[in-house]
RNA sequence: GUGGCUAUCGUUCAAUGGUAGGACAGCGGGUUGUGGUCCCGCUAACGAGAGUUCAAUUCUCUCUGGCCACCCCA
């Protein structure tokens, strides 16, 4: 009888969870749980550290912006901005976007800011999530997350190098092999000749019918982006198709060529690829792409990718503003370190775990739980634990060397108890001598 | 947006046209002042909807989610 009625509330109880765990995550995002941080710290922090090294400095922009400075910016042919942008209507009919990606909140920034009044190259990184409306898959995320180094007012080449060389060095120093593919597709002078031969290389009898109907349109909208196509009838036909590396200006060429000579001089290992031209709109000059060096071809393996955009800053209202930038995949990356089973740095803390039994003992234990906390010991607890063993289980959890244990007993006398936690070893030491006592205990361990 | 595979406790892996079992984790106990080993117990799942059937977690379809690939991108 008693044991239905418990069932039934069971149930009950039970249905209300099943609504309670009905909420999901939505398509395409992911929470980072506890263990994943170790990777997130590593990788967040390398990245900070290095880009302040090169006298970046960090810079935040909010995730909302005006729909209008992505379609200026990224361009209103490029993938992300036409069918990937999370956009809606505030409540007052403005039109927003959540940001699909970082530079053009960075360029915005600049401009409103007036930093063309502060002294020259403005050099910032950027860490935080975009939003593409993206079907997921392995190594791409509805919600990712990018690290951007930007540097505004800088024409010289060495601008593009030294970014180059801060990203090779981010991944090198994660111990992830990568190369670069590496590109120039010049400034709107050259790129508009280029552009018409391109065009009229296409034109030649028979080839538009063998191209893929993507590139058909492309032929239209954005001819660049025909030397990208994946299909193989089109990889087929632009392999006769006129390079624009030989169409180059002259100040566009020796940019390029002079961006290359820093790379050979650091040996920075790079490809030419003629056909990298990158899928958005404001880009000029240099391009490039960062790669895993083992070559897993196909897939959507790219680490990051950036480039010049001189003339960016302009199109968004600003004084013309020479600039170039890059991002990072950060989940990428830490995929790519979970795949070749980086180690990660264990924090092997020497815990110290303050255990109390019965209320007074607790007030106290609490006490020298700050003492020990300010003289610079790793303290751990549980106080909201009454029994021992719950508390002993704790501190095996944590991985602590040593037990304190401070309960009736040693209240009256006066006493506290140190057990170590690998052998088992309880000593009995006056209270007022434990802080000593536990340093010394603490600095044999570290001396071996 | 297109295609392939898939969906069972928190995790992972089973079984089954008659509503499900293990392992790990969690919780409780063996030990109300002693953890990590051991023993015992408990908690906990068939993604949603429709169809076939006396009966569906199982078969079929749809949806949704996941994984993977294409497009694109980081």
């Amino acid at each position: 009888m008693f044991k239905n009625i418990k069932k039934n509330k069971d149930k009950k109880f039970h249905d209300i969870n099943r609504k309670r765990r009905g909420f999901k995550r939505i398509r395409g995002m992911k929470d980072i749980l506890f263990d994943e941080y170790r990777y997130w710290d590593l990788v967040v922090n390398k990245a900070g550290n290095l880009a302040k090294t090169y006298s970046f400095k960090q810079i935040s922009t909010p995730l909302l912006e005006n729909l209008e400075l992505y379609k200026r910016s990224s361009g209103k042919s490029s993938d992300i901005v036409n069918k990937e942008m999370y956009s809606f209507i505030d409540k007052n009919g403005e039109k927003l976007a959540i940001r699909p990606e970082a530079t053009p909140g960075m360029a915005r920034a600049y401009i409103e800011h007036g930093m063309f009044n502060l002294p020259q190259p403005i050099k910032m990184f950027w860490l935080g999530p975009l939003l593409r409306h993206e079907k997921p898959q392995s190594g791409r995320l509805r919600q990712h997350t990018q690290f951007d180094l930007e540097i505004f007012g800088e024409a010289s080449p060495v601008a593009d190098f030294m970014l180059i060389l801060i990203a090779f060095n981010f991944f090198r120093e994660l111990q992830i092999n990568v190369h670069i593919q590496i590109n120039s597709i010049g400034c709107r002078e050259c790129r508009k000749e280029y552009i018409s031969r391109l065009l009229e290389f296409y034109r030649e009898r028979g080839k538009r019918s063998k191209l893929c109907p993507d590139c058909k349109k492309r032929i239209i909208k954005n001819p660049l982006r025909l030397l990208d196509c994946k299909e193989e009838k089109c990889i087929e036909l632009r392999a006769e198709a006129p390079q624009i590396v030989d169409f180059l200006c002259d100040e566009c060429r020796n940019h390029f060529i002079k961006v290359l000579e820093y790379l050979d001089e650091l040996d920075i290992p790079y490809n030419l690829n003629s056909f990298l031209v990158r899928g958005l709109d404001y880009y000029t000059k240099t391009v490039f792409e960062i790669l895993p060096a083992e070559d897993d071809s196909s897939r959507q393996s790219s680490l990051g990718g950036g480039g010049r955009f001189d003339e960016l800053v302009e199109n968004l209202g600003g004084r013309p503003t020479p600039a170039c930038g890059f991002g990072i995949g950060l989940e990428r990356v830490i995929l790519k370190i979970k795949e070749k089973n980086i180690p990660l740095k264990r924090d092997e803390e020497n815990y110290v775990f303050i255990a109390q039994l019965g209320d007074q003992s607790r007030r106290k234990a609490i006490g020298l739980f700050e003492e020990l906390r300010r003289g610079g010991i790793n303290v751990r607890q549980s106080f909201t634990k009454d029994s021992l063993k719950a508390q002993l289980e704790e501190a095996n959890r944590l991985g602590a060397k040593f037990t304190l244990i401070l309960g009736q007993k040693e209240m009256i006398d006066g006493t506290i108890l140190i057990r170590d936690m690998e052998s088992g070893i309880q000593e009995v030491i006056d209270y007022k001598k434990i802080k000593n006592e536990i340093e010394k205990k603490l600095n044999g361990i570290t001396n071996h």
